[in-house]
DNA sequence: TTTTAACACGAAAACGTTTGCGTAAGACTG
DNA sequence: CAGTCTTACGCAAACGTTTTCGTGTTAAAA
């Protein structure tokens, strides 16, 4: 097996040094010109590339930089990763990535595989099992061995590092807003449980767009789903809860939901019981996936601009990784993406 | 900033050496019990971890293998990452992403990006203006350098090298087999242009069971889409399309789609036409996507098993890394992944 | 003719590891 | 007591680069 061709062959075969054959590539003023045209010559007929892990090694910088995912079948973070490569490779940069399949431990095993020089610096989204255990020791460790770190969407406030985050509150009051201008008197709510931050935000946001309007939010109009169940799988039991959440409350015109599938399970039931949408009953979802383009009708929803994430955090690593004089005081940043109303067919 | 700490610090603070501290630390029968315990203590005081580009370097083995796919916001390529990255991981590697966003130039310096010694071997799926333009250069000079390459999905049989592909062909003609069987009499293609290789596996695979069933093919029931262009955002021309199919052509009762979304638009269309699904017109679609499942009607589609294909490569290619003797022939292996028909509520 | 400067190149160190080999000190054998 | 064997460690090379510094040769200046 033919291996790639290295500065000591090159130095070999045409009988100069190493470091000659270096500079000479270089365009080193320090070489005849005769020598480097020798040298180019031979080293573009043998496609020489110098290798990156030595370059790594003796820069002490990977220019790389790794992502940390909770799952890459999602279309969300998908497009963050999508927004991190463009801005990354126009930057100079490769992504290497590791998915922590929500789960504590492997998202601990991933990082500490990839801090051990592998990378420069890390993106990431905290997994659902960290985010219950509040065990964020990892992320510590890492940022005081001097590895940065940038967290999106999914983020907590103990930890110090720049961040970059939808404006869950607002977008949800926006939807909340727009459902009540539409005329809806009584909204209810799709949500998760409290301990994933940005089903929290969004709930208040649903709260404060009602008590702007005087209206006194219900208990029994909010549906915490426990998503710790795999819905994909158990898509069965989500409808009969929200089934189960229509049937209890027959006064239901309009549904906020955090997430698409939540979303659009309502509109499957709503259409199930005879509803129509959006005449008897209007629904906006939270989330920029496939599903609410495609679905019928289509699903108006709050836009999270999952790429321009990835962009703005791929920027904020880049920048800190590339700032020569390091602040003693380090600053970091929290850069609040807007959300987007994107007006479909499920609401009027 | 604080650094990782080095071997050669351990040894400084120990007043040992270098090797020492090496040897100590991997249980080496050379070094006296006290100094084992020392340097054990001290390592994990500090956190001690091998510095992976130095153990890559040395090693002449980076245990990272690169993945190259035209586009990572598509349900089939996530699954097939997720696939890829279980096994890596599984097998002690790490995964590098690249996007060629379907784009030849792309896929080449990404290509050139990865080669220069940060991956042991790539797992590609060949981008849209690459089979176009059918320029495999890179290909064959990656692999006469001695980096292995798997290709799935879209591959080319002019290169050799392991493969991972699904039964395109099979797979069609078992849809269109079923929708024969469930009595359609008049059974329409929307397809890509053959330059596609799985686009015109599948539209092979329409023409034999049409054949089979002593049914003569008809040009205006197979609608060949130009699909570079970007019809997430020409939606609207490709549904009129299909609604021209459709009015050239009333006996129309059955449609395969070679992907999920000229299925859903060919559904919409017929909705919007009038027709139901399935009474008056079944469809079937060609992937495992998010938007067959949660459609209305929900979609019936050849499922490509995008997750096990992933797996397979990884699997594949591992095993070519870690295979001691090479064979002086080199045996390339072609895995086929069978498809599965997922029925659903667009057909009987 | 001697001094100096310019030129063109090579040696070596460094990045962080691992590992084969050499060796000093002490223990043991005869 | 001389010779041999263990024990426990250090040295150095190697992976592939880049870069600083040193040096020999030649041409120009004094």
């Amino acid at each position: 097996m033919k291996r790639k061709i290295t500065l000591k062959q090159i130095a070999r075969e045409l009988d100069v040094s190493i470091s000659t054959v270096s500079k000479a590539l270089r365009n080193s003023p320090e070489i005849s010109e005769d020598t480097k045209q020798k040298v180019q010559a031979f080293a573009k007929l043998y496609n020489y590339r110098p290798n990156n892990i030595a370059l790594s090694l003796k820069n002490r910088k990977t220019n790389t930089i790794g992502i940390i995912i909770p799952e890459i079948v999602h279309h969300f973070f998908s497009k963050v990763i999508r927004g991190v490569e463009l801005v990354a490779n126009k930057r100079g940069y490769n992504v290497i990535i590791g998915l922590s399949n929500e789960s504590f431990s492997k998202e601990v095993i991933n990082m500490e595989m990839l801090a051990n020089g592998s990378i420069d610096g890390f993106i990431l989204s905290i997994s659902k099992e960290t985010l219950q255990q509040q065990d964020y020791h990892h992320f510590i460790e890492t940022m005081s061995q001097g590895m940065p770190i940038v967290m999106f969407d999914r983020v907590v406030s103990d930890i110090k590092c720049d961040k970059v985050i939808v404006d869950d509150f607002k977008g949800a009051k926006n939807a909340v807003e727009k459902l009540i201008k539409n005329n809806c008197k009584s909204v209810a709510l799709i949500t998760t449980k409290d301990y994933v931050s940005v089903g929290k935000l969004r709930t208040q946001g649903y709260l404060e767009a009602l008590q702007d309007h005087k209206i006194t939010p219900q208990a029994e109009l909010i549906l915490k789903i426990d998503d710790t169940m795999d819905y994909e799988v158990h898509l069965d039991k989500l409808e009969a809860e929200i089934e189960q959440l229509f049937k209890s409350n027959q006064s239901i015109d309009g549904i906020f939901a955090v997430n698409e599938l939540y979303a659009l399970s309502a509109m499957k039931v709503a259409s199930k019981l005879g509803l129509r949408i959006p005449d008897d009953i209007q629904v906006i979802g939270f989330t920029d996936g496939v599903l609410s383009k495609h679905s019928t009708p289509s699903l108006t929803t709050v836009s999270q601009h999952a790429q321009h994430m990835g962009e703005r955090a791929a920027d904020l690593l880049i920048d800190k990784l590339e700032k020569e004089f390091e602040t003693e005081e380090e600053e970091f940043q929290t850069v609040v993406i807007a959300t987007e109303l994107v007006e479909r067919e499920s609401t009027k």
